[in-house]
DNA sequence: TTGTAGGCGTTATCAA
DNA sequence: TTGATAACGCCTACAA
């Protein structure tokens, strides 16, 4: 079967492409009985007006890359779930990419992105470095980072939509401190370096100006399995601190099995929060404190946010760094 | 800064344009010092060959759909995994489409899978209905479909790779009968209907082989907050039945700790088993059983057979119902 | 209101 | 081994 094309549609309709072009784009020229004569050509041969071919003859796709690592727990996943709502509300493609360690690494996508001309491209953090960031730039394509803060600001064309961890975590230690209690852990997430870096940067300065240093920082391996036995050694020699702070939830529900078992009490012996809230943190025992992080809200601001750029080339005083706010999440690992 | 071309190339290297489609192309009639003289060119302009055109002149946009429910637990990521690593290797890109109740309907996703003209498609189950494959079938894009196993086998150009989940069901079942045992519920998942039918028409199966009828298929909403309540309720007035099956995570730690809760030991006073495995069923206690599916492969085996029919447009013999097996994981929540 | 023709960036077929 | 040139399917001035 041959593909139809718009010419097709022209000769069925008997009118010309120029004609059929109008009514697809919705023109307001078209007499509106030839306008009725072309759809019913349409619908009887079932043209759909080829993406590609507009797309070359636009110098623009409609698509926009959205980059993620291939680990999408779940507070990717509503990012994600923004993103894509409203991406669809604005009849936006979407080109899909992940990072992973060995298989593709982010030069790979890059290449990818800039030869598949996509209008604009969401970054989820801790994917890519500064350098990479620079090549997109050279390519003049606009895009948001979605996740914690980019560190250089105002860069023509790039936007971010974030989370201020580092704040977050310098108010958290801060509470702890005013209730008495010094001795917090902070425990590493591979997996999302960035975000990490600046929780610890949070934790580091409340520590700092109240003329202490943090040393707690617990760094091992980022499966489930490996911090729950890292845990459970280490109690074998240490006590818990008072007050831990962990970034996902396998690392939370890790922490409260091993400590548990190691015959402590949550949140009586230690207390602990987990940063980023699910639906897990309630189904275990006890219920672990959390933040309240407006996940979807932020895919959803980031891709309207990248839109605008889109249309206002002239990026004029549009506001493209967009702080998104957090609230606590008393539950009972906390006191 | 205009967009660089490939006659922008062509100049630079002194050459004409189908010279420098040719070095693009690895073509292998060209002179090794044009070659050398246009690929310096190229990286001097950093000239990146224009996907869309490409697409436009090829008919061929070395793109593929991917569509699934907008909900991604962790089942849907390993094999989005498995997908996307493939893909990478054949160096596919990847458009991706999610479905969900009320902002995208399947069939503007189909529209917009028509016309960016992709070469293929995955279609994860329960997001389509047999009809709306139809509509890609009369378009004759190639299109596997991902998860459960499809009624209609044997149509052109769409493969299907699969677990029987029935016979799972059905062997699960029958099991339980060999020790004993006849009390068994299985909980319904509204995220994963055709999953659940198939598990469901196991269940009878095995059931009605026995000359028995099965009745105690437990249907409400599909959030964990919802299940718990659920059981919690249902607790005043029953007895747990002596084996009970869910499909996802959230059932059967809402279904663990609502049993516990009310009273119960798992697994002497009720058995469960989870089919869809992963790391929270370990993280809670007692572990609960469950059964190890190759979800990333069954990820890397569509998109593979995706990419086989893709070249082999004589869709000669190639098997495209491609079965995968799974296990059962006694953890322990079973004896 | 409609049609004609050039252009979007490549690939592929012929000649040279 | 290289270079013209006609597709690929659509959009958009410009004409009619």
């Amino acid at each position: 079967m041959k593909r139809i094309t718009i010419y097709d549609v022209a000769k069925e309709a008997d009118v010309s492409l120029a004609t059929v072009s109008r009514v697809i784009n919705d023109s307001n020229v078209v007499r509106e009985d030839t306008r009725l004569r072309v759809q019913q050509a349409i619908d009887k041969l079932g043209y759909k007006p080829n993406a590609i071919a507009q797309g070359l003859a636009l110098s623009k796709t409609t698509t926009i890359s959205i980059v993620m690592g291939e680990k999408l727990f779940s507070y990717n996943e509503k990012i994600l779930n923004g993103l894509m709502d409203v991406a669809k509300i604005y009849n936006y493609n979407i080109m899909f990419h992940t990072t992973s360690k060995g298989i593709s690494k982010m030069q790979d996508v890059i290449e990818s992105i800039i030869k598949s001309r996509v209008d604009g491209v969401i970054l989820f953090n801790d994917n890519f470095s500064e350098e990479e960031m620079e090549v997109l730039q050279e390519y003049q394509i606009p895009m948001v980072v979605v996740g914690s803060r980019i560190p250089k600001t105002d860069i023509a064309n790039v936007g971010n939509v974030y989370i201020d961890f580092e704040s977050l975590a310098y108010e958290l230690v801060k509470s702890c401190f005013e209730k008495g209690i010094t001795d917090i852990s902070l425990v590493e997430d591979k997996l999302n370096l960035s975000m990490m870096e600046q929780l610890k940067s949070g934790v580091d300065k409340a520590y700092e100006e109240k003329g202490l240093k943090f040393d707690k920082y617990i760094s091992y391996n980022d499966s489930y399995k490996s911090s729950y036995v890292y845990f459970t050694e280490y109690y074998k020699t240490h006590q818990p601190s008072k007050v831990v702070i962990t970034l996902r939830d396998s690392q939370a529900i890790a922490f409260l099995n091993a400590t548990s078992e190691a015959g402590y009490d949550v949140p009586k012996d230690a207390q602990m929060v987990c940063v980023l809230n699910n639906k897990y943190l309630t189904m275990v025992r006890p219920h672990i404190s959390s933040y309240n992080i407006p996940e979807y809200d932020m895919g959803a601001v980031a891709m309207r946010l990248l839109t605008k750029m889109l249309v206002e080339e002239n990026n004029s005083k549009l506001d493209k760094n967009i702080e998104m706010s957090y609230s606590f999440l008393a539950r009972s690992t906390t006191k």
